[in-house]
RNA sequence: UGUCCGAUGGUGUAAUGGUAGCACAGAAGAUUUUGGUUCUUUUAGUCAGGGUUCGAAUCCUUGUCGGACAACCA
């Protein structure tokens, strides 16, 4: 008998449609505008739309939401499909809102026949004025009753491009005291003389999204059409549209979107960290864009797991980052190769360890996986560990070295420290260890435990690496609770860069191999990285109970 | 002082009138040649009042709190 996992708001919705005969099918859609990169939000989304479609047996178009000429750009186009076929979906179909201009045109025809819909030349002040406020009725239009065939030319001029932007609008002809401002003669077009990244000049009057989204939505034959919470008071226009214009009824339905904590989530404030430089572009790895964290290192297995993990409900939420860094070190713990690197290092001496004698260790390659191998790692008397794993005056529960105490280097030697040597400012420069060799890693007969073991590096066969580290981007949690500026809570350390020593192996990491540092965290190779200058960067640490533990 | 949406441990998310569960985070312990992994245990919750009912997180009611809506953006 397995667990039945109980099913969110919409997978009851659909499953109920389904039940019932409302659907034979489910036909969902992605529907980013081009305007700007994706980010975790859309990771959510999309992982919703195809996750329902894929789960119910149905199919996901995406449809690119391009009715506004002036921000998009074909660059983002590209960006966007690329990143939704990483995060492991495909799309039935690839389509534009563009593509139905004409239609949406003659759409707009129709209402304009109806007597649903006329031209206005208000200036959007006067349109503004006339909307009234959220507790006060709007007025009406005093163009609101041109006649059918005078909307019908003037529409027709409009696209003809006989006016200037801004001249002229296309508005519904809904209900200025309705309580719901979207309801209050929406705009339906407005005119825009600007070059289409699809349609070139063709046209330059261009569909509001109300008047584009769901009649896009009902051209496709889209069943569900899921949005986030802010378009709940757009339902009633989509739904107004749809009826008057008799076509196929799309549904829409509202989730709450993504936010998490030491972030931001719009697309306007991380356009405003890439064009004012505090980020290095779209694909830092501190943006909580998809192109960011693939460059981080995140797997899109995890991205997938976490989008699963979060849920899916109506109320605001603010998940927890470190729900995320655990989907990415679970999955990560099974995959990557084990590496040893120093980052800050003090040198030891082995100084029973013969002179010039070198041997060549076996260590594997991730204990997590039995088949996964040995490395060969290079050993001799001269050794660099972490600064950190030293202690001249050691707490009662540290494990690590100190004077007299004993550590097992990993996959070597039990070493002891003998003694410490400093120099004229009381610097301590070398710590003199002797091992046991009987303590062979793998044909270990000496007999002793230790509780400690520590990554090291032969100094002599040291591989020098970038490492960059990086830390929170924000230094709040909520930033939506932050007053003034969001760019006034940027943490100035988010990003650490350093030369650090690396076991020889690492000389041959590739791209598409995952690695862990041992003790230091998850690193993946940089685009940065060259044959001469191996640079990676630190997806995420390793969880860490004993700095938490020793505060 | 309008309309709409929402409210369950610190954070998320279940329970669809019948034992408030799960995950992350936290705490304690075991194992460990990574203070990693794994395993065990554990702390902590139904916004408030009233009502219906044998029984309410769930239904009704009144409040409270939070959010969305007045772009020729999507």
């Amino acid at each position: 008998m397995t667990e039945e996992k109980s099913l969110n708001f919409l997978e009851e919705i659909v499953e109920k449609d389904l039940r019932e005969g409302k659907h034979q099918a489910i036909l969902t859609r992605f529907p980013p505008e081009p305007n700007g990169y994706l980010h975790m939000g859309h990771a959510k989304s999309i992982c919703l739309n195809f996750g329902l479609a894929n789960k119910y047996g149905g199919k996901t178009n995406l449809r690119f939401d391009d009715t506004n000429p002036v921000t998009e750009e074909t660059e983002y186009v590209e960006s966007i499909k690329n990143d939704i076929r990483w995060l492991g979906f495909n799309w039935a179909e690839e389509l534009y809102a563009s593509d139905y201009f004409e239609k949406l045109y003659q759409f707009a025809v129709v209402l304009i026949k109806k007597g649903l819909a006329y031209v206005d030349d208000s200036t959007s002040d006067e349109i503004a004025r006339q909307k009234g406020t959220p507790t006060t009725p709007g007025t009406n239009s005093p163009y609101r009753d041109r006649s059918v065939e005078e909307n019908l030319q003037m529409f027709e001029d409009m696209r003809a491009g006989k006016y200037k932007d801004g001249e002229k609008v296309l508005r519904a002809k809904v209900d200025m005291a309705h309580p719901n401002m979207h309801m209050r003669d929406p705009l339906m077009y407005r005119i825009k003389h600007a070059h289409h990244h699809r349609t070139g000049d063709r046209w330059c009057i261009y569909p509001m999204y109300d008047f584009a989204h769901g009649q896009s939505d009902s051209i496709e034959n889209i069943t569900h059409s899921i949005c986030t919470l802010e378009f709940i008071p757009h339902r009633a226009l989509y739904d107004w549209f749809i009826e008057k214009l008799e076509i196929y009824p799309s549904r829409q339905y509202e989730f709450a979107r993504l936010n998490m904590t030491y972030t931001v989530m719009s697309k306007r404030k991380l356009l405003q960290l890439v064009n004012e430089k505090h980020v290095s572009g779209w694909d830092d790895p501190r943006m909580p864009t998809l192109s960011g964290v693939r460059r981080r290192g995140y797997t899109p297995a995890s991205i997938r797991e976490f989008c699963e993990r979060i849920g899916v409900a109506k109320r605001e939420n603010l998940i927890d980052v470190g729900l995320l860094e655990f989907c990415v070190r679970e999955d990560l713990n099974k995959v990557a190769q084990r590496r040893m690197v120093v980052f800050d290092p003090i040198k030891v001496v082995i100084t029973n360890y013969p002179e010039g004698k070198e041997e060549m260790l076996q260590s594997e390659n991730n204990p997590e996986d039995p088949n996964g191998g040995n490395r060969e790692v290079p050993f001799s008397r001269e050794l660099f560990i972490e600064e950190e794993d030293f202690m001249e005056v050691a707490p009662k529960k540290y494990f690590r070295l100190a004077p007299g105490q004993m550590v097992r280097l990993k996959s070597a030697y039990i070493i002891k420290c003998d003694e410490v040597i400093k120099d004229a400012s009381g610097k301590i420069t070398e710590l003199h260890c002797s091992y046991i060799p009987e303590s062979k890693s793998g044909s270990d007969t000496s007999g002793i435990h230790v509780k400690g073991t520590l990554h090291w590096v032969s100094a002599k066969h040291t591989v020098p690496v970038e490492v960059r580290l990086y830390d929170r981007l924000f230094k709040v949690e909520d930033l939506s609770e932050a007053d003034g500026d969001f760019k006034d809570y940027l943490n100035p350390e988010s990003l650490t860069v350093k030369t650090v020593y690396a076991e020889p192996a690492l000389i041959n990491a590739t791209t598409n191999e995952r690695y862990q540092f041992l003790r230091k965290g998850y690193f993946t190779i940089d685009p940065d990285s060259t044959k001469a200058k191996l640079v990676f960067n630190r997806t995420v640490t390793l969880r860490d109970t004993w700095t938490k533990s020793s505060k």
